[in-house]
DNA sequence: GCAAGGTATGAATCGTGATTCACTTCTTGA
DNA sequence: TCAAGAAGTGAATCACGATTCATACCTTGC
């Protein structure tokens, strides 16, 4: 037993494995998961493709862990903006327009993550990030209806339908401006949560 | 020139290609696109996987076309079911419930229609699909905001966002039965096209 | 019947990109 | 300084399924 790792080299395996995921996510952000082969995460981060292979057993773990990071990331923004002191509805509103303009801004990046083909074990982890954000509007949704403020309804369907409005409209290429369509997108999610009025359901 | 295929040559030709795409599709519907190699989709139309290749230029190509023929008839059944004569919200639920039992009815199906990752070019049918069902609805949505039935509202933005939380929520796993979750987004699509009540607005 | 040309066959080829591994280089503790 | 073992390298290998193509078989019109 002549060998062990002392802290400074654990440290800098470390920071090769982080310049991994970095060059990883950098790829991702920029291309999309098709242009992100092992090869050019390899020579992102400045190592052979080998070493990839000695910080993750396969390019699917890499890629999940990068996935897993990135969406937290998302559905932390979101949740955050949701912390504000205000009512459900305006929360849900905050909540949306946070998603939406991110995803804008991003809009590879969004794509990657929402709807790009990928990997199944990759896969996993976006069902996981958009259960997140389901579970992020859930929670404010079950308040909602528990103190009265939102009519009856199952948080769990409105929550996950919302995700997939908020996912398809930002998804789907669109022609209006960004100001609109998120205001648009505002307005449709407000409504799905709250009453329908009596007047429009019987005015046809 | 001493050969022209004559009709019954041709028919016996088309009889082949349409056997192709039959096996293509009963491939899809029972184990989705991974599964559907084009080996598989030879053995199961009882030609050589060569012959594939003498009806269709790739495999992309045949299952554009399956893609194709699948979706549009489960987007003609929708538009059928909403060409009921009633309301405006009565045809839009009448639309979500047939989208809805139809997709779990056959889960597989839905599933590749709407979510599986594919090849790009058979993606472009997929776009082509989700737009063709935002459609449908679009047209009944631009009705009822003409005729004020429904509150002022972008129709194209609604009918995304309607088809993307329906598609979330059929494609995400669930733990309540069919005929609740059926409900559940009915009401959720509804609430979603109707004006939102002061009353619950302002409640909170 | 037979030449021309179409159709079917399926084993062999190809492309692509993940993964491996024999080898080199670096670290550590004695 | 040295042996043991860890980390890094990158060309070679592998896996896998789409695609090709030399060959055999049919159809047609003369």
């Amino acid at each position: 037993m002549a060998y062990r790792p002392t802290a400074r080299t654990e440290a800098r395996r470390a920071e090769v494995r982080d310049r991994i995921v970095r060059a990883a996510f950098e790829l991702i952000r920029r291309g999309g998961y098709r242009e992100a082969s092992v090869a050019a995460v390899a020579a992102g981060a400045g190592v052979a493709t080998g070493t990839v292979y000695r910080h993750f057993p396969s390019k699917a773990e890499l890629f999940a862990e990068v996935f897993r990071v990135a969406s937290q990331h998302e559905v932390d923004a979101v949740a955050e903006a949701m912390a504000a002191p205000a009512s459900v509805s305006d929360r849900i509103a905050l909540g949306v327009e946070t998603f939406a303009r991110r995803a804008l801004r991003g809009r590879r990046l969004a794509w990657a993550l929402l709807a790009e083909p990928v990997d199944p074990a990759v896969e996993e982890e976006r069902l996981v990030f958009r259960r997140a954000y389901a579970e992020v509007f859930a929670s404010s949704l079950r308040e909602g209806v528990l103190d009265g403020s939102l009519p009856p309804q199952d948080p769990d369907v409105t929550a996950v339908a919302l995700v997939g409005a908020i996912g398809e409209v930002l998804t789907q290429p669109h022609s209006s401006d960004e100001q609109a369509l998120v205001a648009s997108l505002v307005r449709f999610c407000l409504r799905s949560i709250t009453e329908e009025s009596d007047v429009h359901r019987h005015a046809a």
